[in-house]
DNA sequence: ATTCTTTTTGAGACGATTTATCAATTTCAA
DNA sequence: TTGAAATTGATAAATCGTCTCAAAAAGAAT
């Protein structure tokens, strides 16, 4: 039985309905992608090179947007780079930022949550979705 | 009495505090920026060209990024561009997006910002800056 | 299995935005 | 007034992601 089995069925089942096309490199990016928290086009290019020097970032970049159509994964702009969250099995969370070297940390604080439902009531609106980035130097870097 | 004497007091004392020089081009660039809410690099250039035809782009880049490091502005990225928030009056603020009608509400909200600095301090990071966004609904578009 | 239409791919061109380079100019303190 | 240090403007370059298009692959229909 295949590691992502059921993300496979979900992304097949995606293709089936837009007429798209399983394709060898589809199934590459999917496995290497459900491997990962985040990562980046650029990054993935790079690892994928040594299974298939051939694989072109743009072909990267296509296939990360199609999973985020899928409802596979997720694409975060932090500050200049692009990171594709694996929301596959993760819930709702947001995220701490190194502006240094980088790093990500996720969190998930229900009070923050809370507090934001209450700023949005009080000013009459109804959150869909939220953004939380909080950008500054991990404990490495501050040294 | 200039109009912005008390910001051109702190961007002075910032210069002077970094060997920095006061120079035609951030008195002019200043000037026309608290005059705004928010405004992307490229808006301010083709603004000042009437003013002085020579001011270079990356000249009002270097500025605006001088504006942030002093306090006076935020940049924020939205999408592709960057916008550079006049802070100099509102200090810092977070928004209310509604998704429909595209209206913006300011909103500021301590103990957020005080839990913000509990999940960094946990999580080993100082925070230099972050990004608060809540998308929704307004009350008008609700219905 | 073969055909045939559609989709996908890979390479590189391209566009948009921002930063780096560097010689000439300006600032400002001595 | 002088001179070291910072700044500027023009433009090259980096960055990031999308677009283009001919060749290849997928997969449905024969
Ligand atoms: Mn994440
Ligand atoms: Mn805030
Ligand atoms: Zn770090
Ligand atoms: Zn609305």
């Amino acid at each position: 039985m295949p590691k992502h089995a059921k993300e496979m069925e979900a992304l097949i089942e995606h293709l089936g309905k837009h007429q798209l096309k399983f394709t060898r490199q589809r199934e590459l990016i999917l496995d290497a992608f459900l491997k990962q928290e985040h990562i980046t086009a650029e990054e993935m290019y790079h690892q994928l090179a040594k299974k298939d020097p051939h694989l072109g970032l743009a072909t990267i970049y296509r296939t990360l947007n199609l999973f985020c159509e899928a409802g596979l994964a997720q694409a975060r702009h932090f500050g200049t780079q692009t990171q594709y969250d694996n929301t596959s099995h993760k819930g709702h969370h947001d995220h701490l930022i190194c502006t240094d070297c980088g790093k990500i940390v996720e969190f998930e604080n229900c009070d923050i949550e809370r507090l934001q439902e209450e700023v949005a009531t009080r000013n009459g609106f109804t959150i869909q979705t939220h953004r939380l980035e909080l950008y500054g130097l991990c404990s490495r870097c501050r040294h």
